[in-house]
DNA sequence: AGTTGGTGGTGACACGTTTCAATAGGTGAC
DNA sequence: GTCACCTATTGAAACGTGTCACCACCAACT
């Protein structure tokens, strides 16, 4: 079954010598076409194929770049990964996809696992603001990049500009004459959730309206079933203060939230508007459609691997750049 | 910067020989506690990494396992594929996640650099009936579970009972009173859209109807866009023979077909009630919550990676087994 | 003192590829 | 016929790990 066949072994079919051999797979415009067909025919004939491990051992790096996103379950991140996906397989390369889950320790898990991997490189939506195994991977040489975050000048990041996001939304909202406002998100200490909340408060500060009027509840992830249960601290706030408009933090809490109120057969837009973040494909099929703040996905991936084989092909004239795309605010029915 | 660190680097530190570094890394417990202090300080002091190439090379296989599923966009495998990260992560294995998006050359492509990384196993709902490049590879001795797919007695399924999951269907469809129903899904080679099909017609006879009250409407892919799509083709049918329920061959089918309806100012369930399939989460929060057929996904990825262990396990002795789950129908306003 | 047994550690080899300096063989110029 | 040159091919070394037969040492027993 299991008998290995390795270059030596269809060298000798062949009547070469295996640097041939490796020569025919490597660089064929080098090896005589007589020569070259001998070879592939004893390849074809004993079902000879390459064994990636040794040549990462030789090459002391492998062809697999690894992309960290925070939430599998989240379109947002596979559409992003699709887009990865395309970019890398058009460069000969194969992406394996981590599921952080929001989780540093997980997160540690996986970079540990791609640096023993020797991974040609990486793209991460990190948990915490610093990362240390981050640092401790770039300095091992590979390369990394930022995605869905911006960053300074260390490194290479791929974002949408969350602040300007979190303006569009609320003031959409304002426009439609909305005087209190909620914003739903957390933790907090995801950066795009705390980028987005700064621009839903300068637009209020653009329209010269105090901050107390956005109230704001955190929840604990960016998950359906805690936008199903912010539904119930929303009503558990007095008429006269609660919000009658809301911005999420994403679209899955936009949607869990609607999904809340339709149960308790509120009306959206009337008793609550939703504007949601992402624009997922599932946003405009949504109970109510959902006007939401839409980020050009699979650009986003596609850029990303462009800045990671700029640094991999040069690594010393390489100069870190820090793409920003803009978003875009789709308005529906949610807020009509 | 990328001076590698080697076991080498780690002995000469520890005043070692290499093979008690590998010790202290794999049997930790034949090296004496002291020694074992020393390396693993040494360890530390040079930011020593394992390099999974050279083990692979060593062990003739390596410690990943290989998820080919069929569409990345469907949280139908995401959740799947979080199943089987679970699984993999406790047996110390990691996770490739490979889309095929329905297409068999992207799926030879994704088998063959599989095949090349010597993996430790391969999970695959395959595109086609027949696909040679997983005989290949099992002849290789990768061990191969279909998964979402049942399977003769040569290889490993796990499945859901795709024909009961369609005779649920009908079956509550025509409990409501529906005479005149629809199918709607494709392409018909995939294997699910077939039996889900010959379940939907099951119920037919088994409800004493003729076949010719089910109308099939064939989609080129299973995704929302195919999904919205659909809504004009039934609209198009003469009101005499319309269907007044509609049993699509997966959810997102359904969200689209809801989607379109919904735009049109159609009401769900009163002009055409809708069942959905596999219940993912924004089944139930969509603009009608969805009746849809439940299917344990999650469960199955472990069930997956359980019987890709015992074969890796224990390859003379392994007996193929084919696990088939059953499944469950949810039922919500979609058909009320 | 010699034998036995056990513990802790050694070092050479193998895994399959790529690379590169060296070589063989052939061609054309003088 | 000799020499230089070019092309096609060769063979050995290296990548970093895991394994395994072997050795050194010590304690205990005869």
């Amino acid at each position: 079954m299991s008998e290995t066949v390795s270059v030596i072994d269809v060298a000798g079919r062949a009547g070469v010598s295996l640097g041939t051999v490796s020569n025919v797979l490597n660089r064929p415009e080098r090896v005589a076409p007589a020569t070259r067909a001998r070879v592939l025919r004893a390849i074809e004939e004993l079902g000879f194929v390459r064994n990636e491990a040794a040549r990462q051992l030789r090459a002391g790096r492998s062809r697999t770049i690894g992309l960290v996103v925070l939430d599998i379950g989240n379109p947002f991140f596979t559409d992003l990964a699709a887009g990865v996906e395309a970019s890398a397989q058009r460069s000969g390369l194969s992406v394996v996809l981590c599921n952080s889950n929001d989780d540093t320790s997980r997160e540690r898990h996986h970079l540990s696992m791609l640096q023993e991997q020797r991974a040609y490189g990486v793209l991460i939506t990190p948990v915490a603001n610093k990362t240390p195994a981050i640092e401790i991977l770039r300095r091992a040489g590979t390369p990394v990049v930022l995605v869905d975050r911006g960053s300074n000048r260390q490194q290479c990041s791929v974002a949408v500009h969350d602040r300007v996001g979190g303006e569009l939304a609320v003031t959409h909202l304002l426009e439609r004459g909305h005087r209190r406002i909620g914003f739903v998100g957390g933790p907090v200490s995801i950066k795009q959730v705390s980028e987005r909340l700064a621009g839903a408060r300068s637009a209020l500060r653009a329209a010269g309206r105090a901050e107390s009027a956005l109230t704001v509840i955190e929840t604990p992830r960016l998950d359906v079933a805690s936008g199903r249960s912010t539904g119930e601290r929303i009503l558990a706030i007095g008429k006269r203060l609660r919000p009658t408009a809301v911005f999420c933090a994403n679209d899955l809490l936009a949607l869990g939230l609607l999904q809340d109120m339709t149960r308790r057969r509120l009306s959206v837009p009337s008793d609550l508007a939703i504007v949601g973040y992402d624009d997922i494909e599932f946003a405009g099929a949504a109970a109510v459609p959902l006007t939401s703040v839409r980020q050009p996905r699979s650009q986003l991936g596609h850029a990303a691997m462009e800045l990671l084989l700029e640094e991999v092909v040069d690594p010393e004239q390489h100069r870190h750049r820090q793409v920003v795309f803009e978003p875009e605010l789709i308005v529906r029915d949610s807020t009509a």
